[in-house]
DNA sequence: TAGAATTGTTAGCGTCGGCTAACAAATAAA
DNA sequence: TTTATTTGTTAGCCGACGCTAACAATTCTA
């Protein structure tokens, strides 16, 4: 498949936004990327011609199955990576997020696979299966609500 | 400064190739980095400019003190991120390598300290601050020649 | 429902960083 | 020294991905 960084936001963004329920529009996804609307309009455009998201001019933006398992894949490698520079080095949330946007990209799978194996032992978890959504405060795969006590799994 | 990761893979390549005291043309560079050499021509009068490498049609090519300062900056980090990926996550030289190549670029400087603090105190090391250079088998700072225990550091 | 405000699109620009094709300079070999 | 080989340069192309300016569509509101 072998997307860009850029498109890899995208369908992060986008991802992100849907738990939100309502119609994804291209401002959401210019404010969410700090971008600016044509940039997205193209970003969009070129998206679904790679078959990622369903769009059509005016339209709402959604993924298709394709870009729904692309945007679990990146997300993962980034939770993996901001979960590892914010829980084993002790990195502020804002910093990590910066930097696990940009090491998501730069990690092969094998080493995606590695890093999430060593933090899953070094923090002593059962397994990453679940991942907190810090946008809306639910868990991205069970959508439970985050409890109180800063617990870091379902 | 804010150099992109192509002008850093230069700077990288042009400092380890200058270990072996010959020459560095625009051949040497393209061959260490898989890419034409037209190619390497423009990123290097590129550098030029911005006072990073010292360079005159058809001359040696050679860093400048700010380019060397550079150099070593962006080294140490790649070192961090190869040192990581290998010793604690425990992935194989050539794919640690390319990602390491990557990481280094998206690693913010204050995510570098910590993680180089971390290997540190992980591997039991002293410091970082010798490091051997995979390259020509010697260490970057000190020059020694590596020994074949395989020791990290001199 | 008409006009204002918001949202979305198009066109075109600029930079980065590769590439090929073609040629020029330098070096090596006959 | 003349030719062949290697090395280096120039010109120009292309895709990715931002941007602004201008305009079009849609939606909100008076």
């Amino acid at each position: 498949m072998n997307l860009t960084n850029s498109q890899e936001e995208y369908l992060k963004a986008i991802y992100m936004l849907s738990n939100n329920n309502k119609e994804i529009r291209v401002t959401d996804i210019a404010n969410k990327l700090n971008i600016t609307k044509p940039s997205v309009n193209k970003g969009i455009k070129n998206l679904a011609q790679i078959d990622m998201v369903n769009y059509k001019t005016y339209g709402e933006i959604t993924l298709t199955d394709k870009g729904m398992l692309e945007a679990k894949r990146i997300l993962k490698k980034f939770d993996v990576a901001k979960l590892f520079l914010t829980e084993v080095l002790g990195i502020d949330e804002k910093r990590a997020e910066e930097d696990a946007k940009n090491i998501k990209y730069a990690l092969s799978s094998e080493s995606e696979k590695k890093l999430e194996e060593y933090v899953i032992k070094i923090l002593n978890l059962e397994d990453l299966k679940c991942n907190w959504n810090m946008e809306n405060e639910k868990c991205r795969t069970c959508l439970r609500i985050k409890n109180k006590k800063g617990e870091k799994k379902c």
